[in-house]
DNA sequence: TAGATTGTTAATCGATTAACAATC
DNA sequence: TAGATTGTTAATCGATTAACAATC
């Protein structure tokens, strides 16, 4: 068991948890984020309680998969009642790791670049772009969004000066694995990577793809595959990788 | 069998193909996409052949997965040469439907829709944005990438009277559910979703949605368990939905 | 021929779900 | 109390993989 499951174990200090509860699906991560933003609507609406019945309900899954996944990681339910709201979107911003902020370094200021720079949805969850690089000597300097472009000969020192953790790599694919070197040269510990090219990197280093190319294919299959399944969310599967618990 | 498992099933005429296949897993159309790709790139280096050995080594996974994955669809390989690969290539595109062009309607043109529009990697993959919409009277009939921005009033029209099929959905979060409803009115077939919403569509109507809060999410909880899976691709894993074969 | 690699089966592995005692 | 709902187990379902005969 490793740092986060140690500090969910006992969320409420009346039972021993997750005894043989075993890895974690991949799939259950993706959807522990679907729940908080479920949670943090109904929360905006003033609602204090919901059950595993009304969660899974609003994303088409049983019930019994929302309490599987929130057990994962400890006990946050009460039995004849549900769940209490503001505790649970607390819990799982925990398991998350967005209980705290995170400063994420941005490569790449085109148009993907600024789309990321102007998304609520990442300061919301508290995802804060406060450094951003860029090669186009017309671009550095340019102040975007309150945050001036700097030149990518820059990423190294100030990456590793302020310790920062996340990147998002929005360069075009040529240039994306120069990219991803610098960065982990940089003790980068994550990246979230929008080329289309497969990254290589070390294994402590981790990695999201995002590639657009193979969400529309997957539109275009379902489109002309009417028998197929309904509709797809953007919970990521990875190619077989270790379970979430195994070592890495 | 549907349309697309009969058109695919005998491609070399040489067997009876995929008797008692039983549905396709969901994850296997997104690793097509990454096998398209990876092939596309030996291709351009002027490779003929390649083995599923090659294939899955460079995704990350077995080579009985990638012969697995290809043999729900028919039989495309030679025993003791392996795959051709121009042939591949258009047997995967045929599968996942961009052995022939789709145009695209894209509905907000803010920061996002402006980088998807810039996007080479849809252009190269058969899909074409065609017809762009927004809200904004400041915006419409801007000229962008050589495409005029219609006001949304025009987009019934247009959708229905140019059978488009596919629309991405770039607006914010407010605006999503109204453009998806306007979008299903008329006629469109599948909607690929950048607006942090759970969007409510008919059945018929297929949605992939893409969502970069959860992504960074995963990648956050990758990073503070050091012991978690080593990367992970955007290959979409739906809450549970029907498998691909089954019916709609 | 010997070596390589496929397509496919059966075995394994992993994830989901039904069911229910425990609890509020 | 009766009704609701949890946490958890065992059963089910689905996806991956090892192994190998068939084939080039």
């Amino acid at each position: 068991m490793n740092q986060i499951f140690q500090r969910m174990s006992k969320p409420k200090g009346n039972k021993t948890a997750s005894t043989g509860n075993g890895p974690v699906p991949r799939a259950t991560i993706g959807r522990l984020s679907l729940y908080l933003r479920q949670l943090e609507s109904l929360d905006e609406r003033g609602v204090e309680t919901t059950s595993s019945n009304q969660m899974g309900a609003a994303l088409g899954i049983t019930d019994a998969q929302v309490r599987r996944d929130l057990t994962y990681f400890g006990q946050f339910g009460q039995p004849g009642i549900g769940y209490q709201i503001p505790e649970l979107i607390m819990a799982i911003r925990q398991i998350l790791g967005t209980d705290q902020p995170w400063s994420v370094a941005l490569v790449g200021v085109g148009h993907l670049g600024r789309a990321l720079l102007g998304y609520r949805g990442f300061v919301k969850r508290g995802f804060q772009i406060n450094h951003i690089f860029d090669h186009d000597s017309q671009v550095i300097g340019q102040v975007i969004n309150g945050l001036t472009v700097s030149s990518i000969n820059d990423l190294s020192d100030t990456v590793s000066a302020h310790r920062i953790k996340l990147a998002a790599v929005a360069v075009p694919a040529s240039a994306a694995q120069e990219v991803a070197d610098l960065l982990v040269e940089s003790g980068i510990e994550g990246i979230l990577n929008f080329a289309p090219v497969t990254l290589l990197l070390p294994d402590h280093v981790k990695l999201v793809e995002v590639n657009l190319a193979v969400q529309l294919e997957q539109l275009s299959f379902l489109v002309i595959n009417e028998s197929a399944m309904v509709s797809c969310s953007s919970i990521s599967q990875a190619p077989k990788q270790d379970a979430l618990s195994s070592n890495s």
